[in-house]
DNA sequence: TTCCAGGTGCATA
DNA sequence: TATGCACATGGA
């Protein structure tokens, strides 16, 4: 599902096919979300020339940053802390189907649903949440869907902002810190110099760059600054899935 | 059975 | 400012 329109992509020779319901003649939300227009040997020049980056990014050859919706980025994050990846798609694919709106999809029979709106969401009692598998991050998906419904969030004003003063905002979310409120200035904003670090990152890091030694997370952080600088945020995508493909979790 | 997951909030020192 | 623990749930 992008947004409200229901999507297959299948990889082809130097290129994407997208399959949709509808008929659709303009792509741009679709070449929007996949970054298809950006130009990645730019940001690939200004990466240090070091060994562990170099290595990542010829592991993940093609890797772009999606630009994801706000509030579907915000929202799926709020449920990421302490889960894994498959758990987290089962809990959204959970509120899709009790709370989205059902989407047609190409083969006419099988049933997608959109990601429910925010003012939908603020309004499910929080036993209704927690009966989607989210436990204990329930209250915090309500208060952000309140929160971007009435306006206290407001994602047009962030996208005009500073990194740091976009962050700000988002930190004043319940069950928002600093790894998911980088997450969504990365993912849904593009701010490239948001440099989300969880616990693949800190491995990544750890192991790469600060063989036995202890670092602290503030201490990475910092490093991913002043080492990576202005697009930060890409060579940590690149870290994340260079780890996630050879690496084994936590030490 | 035990450990731990794309963290965060809160208490304590 | 730094550290330690609780928080739900379920896969490995």
């Amino acid at each position: 599902m992008l947004g409200p329109r229901w999507v297959r992509l299948t990889p082809a020779e130097n290129a994407i096919i997208g399959e949709t319901a509808e008929p659709v003649t303009d792509w741009s939300w679709l070449t929007d979300y996949l970054q298809l227009n950006v130009d990645l040997d730019p940001v690939l020049a200004k990466f240090p020339a070091d060994e562990p980056i170099s290595r990542a990014v010829k592991a993940c050859r093609g890797l772009r940053l999606l630009r994801q919706d706000p509030w579907e980025c915000l929202a799926s994050f709020i449920l990421s802390s302490t889960k894994q990846i498959v758990q987290i798609q089962q809990i959204i694919a959970l509120l899709c189907e009790r709370y989205g709106k059902p989407v047609r999809v190409a083969d006419g029979q099988s049933r997608a649903y959109s990601f429910p709106f925010p003012d939908v969401l603020a309004e499910v009692p929080e036993s209704d949440l927690r009966a989607c598998r989210m436990g204990f991050r329930a209250p915090y998906l309500r208060a952000a869907a309140a929160a971007v419904a009435d306006g206290t969030i407001d994602f047009r004003a962030l996208a005009t902002m500073r990194t740091d003063q976009a962050r700000t905002e988002l930190l004043k979310l319940p069950g928002v810190g600093r790894k998911i409120a980088d997450c969504v200035l990365l993912f849904a904003f593009g701010f490239q110099d948001a440099f989300p670090v969880d616990v693949w990152i800190k491995k990544a890091l750890s192991d790469l760059y600060f063989p036995n030694q202890r670092v602290t997370e503030k201490q990475l952080r910092q490093f991913s600054t002043t080492h990576f600088g202005s697009h930060a945020g890409y060579a940590q995508q690149y870290l994340f899935h260079y780890m996630r493909m050879f690496g084994r979790r936590r030490r």
